[in-house]
RNA sequence: CGGGGUGUAGCGCAGUUAGUUAGCGCGCAGCGUUCGGGUCGCUGAGGUCGCCGGGGCGGGACCGGCCACCCCGACCA
């Protein structure tokens, strides 16, 4: 491709506001332009890479005996009225209606695939089957942000797959996961499987496809010893104990504490360590009314694991709905307290003569013990691990980290068999419900989680895997050699079948450096003045990954020595600035 | 949906306490120049100042409403 005839150029500026690295860099670089928020359109460079992704995408779930097809946008909302998602999935869907018959633009395709499947599976010989399609999604995303890491229009791939047992999706499901693995992997990604929740109301197991990238939104906690990743939102991990000999219980007492709310100003009127204080926060929990955790005064209390731990929704109390349940702000307790229920995490379920406010403004008790002073009504895990926690499978040290969530996978049992009565008949001849999973990869998402987690202050750094074309040819100067060199050049390795981009434009060497490492391709070949007095050209690699460029240089220079050119032989120098 | 911010040429921005014909840089078109890290000079085209309403001799600027976009949060099968 002639850059001069490329649609779509590159810019030097983005929107000042826009602060997502993959937005400014994939904008800039000419690869995407945007239409609204969370809209975006794909230029022709875009497209390319957007291509080699689905490619990636589709040789590997081939591999695991995935068969693609295509289902629609428009789904009728029949459909979806069927599993009761019209009504659970609201804010989020797109519907739109023709005359009076009303229709939803899929966010998913459960409630189309299975209906499709019913038409199909009947036997067990039947089974299992695989089927995945590569496709715009709709999500009304409430917030739409960050580039392509958040649209509200934007590509898919989900697969589903069908199978006569629960062990038969446990074997598949695992050949997928590793499918994944490889996908990341081969678009230059350090990728981790994260086991998550498949939500409060679900027992589902599910599994997150985490992008290790500092910019990440989300967090997970990874062990540094045996890599076991895991979503912070229900991240466990062993509190690691400040050094405590065994104490006796001390008698209770009540003392006068002018202090405010927090932990610290407790810290520092007792004079004693956060550690041994009981930090105490009442939650409104929907449809059970306020519940308070108690927790060790040095740790955080984890939300998601109260939610899933009361399988109801839950939002900190407001100081009114305290002030209505005789609860002091700042001096909560358990002790002495029966106005709500009390639950504890596990971490001071050995912890002896604690500190705690006295349900009563500027009174504290010190010397709380649980089992003599009160007892939780239950104890759980509620804490949020940070860096610093022991792994609960080897016991080595956490560390947090900044990941993207590019891929999400679930074992959906028999939900939508279920819905839309889908099932097959077994070897004895019984009916049984079809077992399904399914399997979802933001394709697009992975465009931009690629740009964020490859790149420099100049633009992006392409992986050869998914780069829009493989060489950069630029020419330098506009003398008429460089210029019939490069063009020979050029059609050679078209014909060579090297995907090449080439810089022919009469424009400084200075922009056109700048623009080649803006867009990203990892092979630069420059053809000017200098290295024809070489008889020579001049590579250059965008990134620092030896090993991938070694075998693609090589080929390239056997292209170039072994065909008609005379400009043998290649130099391949770094250029100096 | 709550909080904060921004809307002026294709892009990035300036425009003071209200005052003629709304500026600058990039980009675009033309001519010349230069050619290894966003060359330099001259010329030119390009604008319902987000939309609607208000008071005012006069509004890009003030007041009210709405819309869009960005960021934080809520949310994210």
């Amino acid at each position: 491709m002639r850059y001069s005839k490329l649609f779509g150029k590159t810019k030097i500026d983005a929107p000042h506001d826009e602060t997502s690295i993959n937005a400014r860099l994939l904008l800039r670089g000419g690869f995407i332009d945007k239409v609204a928020a969370g809209i975006y359109n794909l230029l022709p460079l875009g497209m390319r890479v957007f291509k080699k992704i689905n490619r990636i995408i589709r040789e590997e779930m081939d591999a695991v005996g995935g068969q693609e097809l295509l289902m629609p946008s428009l789904h009728p909302i029949e459909l979806w009225q069927k599993t009761g998602r019209d009504k659970t999935m609201d804010e989020i869907l797109y519907k739109t209606r023709a005359g009076d018959k009303e229709f939803v633009l899929g966010p998913s395709h459960e409630e189309t695939v299975t209906p499709l499947a019913a038409k199909f599976l009947r036997s067990y010989k039947d089974l299992p089957m695989c089927v995945y399609q590569i496709q715009t999604k709709f999500r009304n995303e409430p917030r739409a942000k960050s580039g392509l890491l958040r649209g509200r229009e934007f590509g898919m791939k989900d697969m589903y797959s069908f199978h006569v047992s629960k062990k038969d999706l446990d074997e598949y499901y695992e050949k997928v996961k590793q499918a994944y693995l490889n996908v990341y992997h081969r678009c230059g990604l350090e990728a981790y499987v994260m086991s998550a929740s498949g939500g409060p109301f679900s027992q589902e197991l599910s599994h997150e496809f985490a992008i290790k990238t500092s910019a990440g939104e989300d967090t997970m906690i990874i062990c540094k010893k045996c890599n076991l990743a895991q979503n912070l939102e229900i991240a466990e991990g062993k509190v690691t104990a400040p050094n405590e000999k065994e104490e006796s219980e001390k008698p209770l007492k009540k003392v006068a504490a002018k202090r405010g709310p927090s932990i610290e100003e407790g810290v520092k009127l007792h004079k004693i360590p956060a550690s041994k204080i009981l930090k105490t926060v009442i939650y409104l929990v929907e449809d059970k009314g306020l519940m308070g955790i108690s927790i060790r005064g040095d740790l955080t209390i984890n939300e998601s694991k109260v939610m899933r731990y009361f399988g109801k929704k839950i939002r900190p109390a407001t100081p009114d709905e305290l002030g209505k349940a005789k609860l002091a702000v700042g001096f909560i307790s358990p002790v002495d307290n029966e106005n709500i229920p009390f639950f504890a995490d596990f971490s001071i379920k050995h912890l002896k003569n604690l500190c705690t406010g006295a349900n009563e403004k500027h009174l504290d008790y010190l010397n709380a013990n649980i089992g003599r002073d009160f007892i939780p009504k239950d104890f759980a895990d509620f804490v949020e691990v940070k860096s610093g926690f022991e792994c609960p499978k080897c016991g080595a040290e956490l560390a947090e980290e900044k990941a993207i969530e590019a891929g999400n996978i679930f074992k959906l049992g028999t939900k939508y068999s279920e819905a839309f009565d889908l099932k097959f008949t077994d070897e004895a001849g019984r009916e049984k419900y079809i077992i399904m999973g399914c399997y979802g990869i933001g394709n697009t998402r992975l465009m931009g989680t690629i740009a964020e987690a490859s790149h420099d202050e100049k633009g992006i750094i392409w992986p050869k895997t998914v780069a829009p074309y493989n060489v950069h040819l630029v020419s330098i100067g506009a003398s008429k050699d460089v210029i019939k060199t490069a063009d020979e050049l050029y059609k050679e390795m078209r014909e060579a079948g090297i995907e090449v981009l080439y810089d022919d434009r009469d424009e400084s060497p200075g922009k056109k450096f700048a623009d080649a490492d803006l867009i990203g391709i990892p092979l630069r070949i420059v053809v000017s003045a200098r290295t024809l007095k070489e008889k020579s050209v001049e590579f250059k690699e965008r990134r620092a990954l030896k090993a991938e460029l070694v075998a693609l240089k090589s080929a390239v220079e056997k292209v170039l020595t072994e065909g008609r050119s005379p400009h043998t032989p290649f130099a391949a120098g770094e250029h100096r600035r």
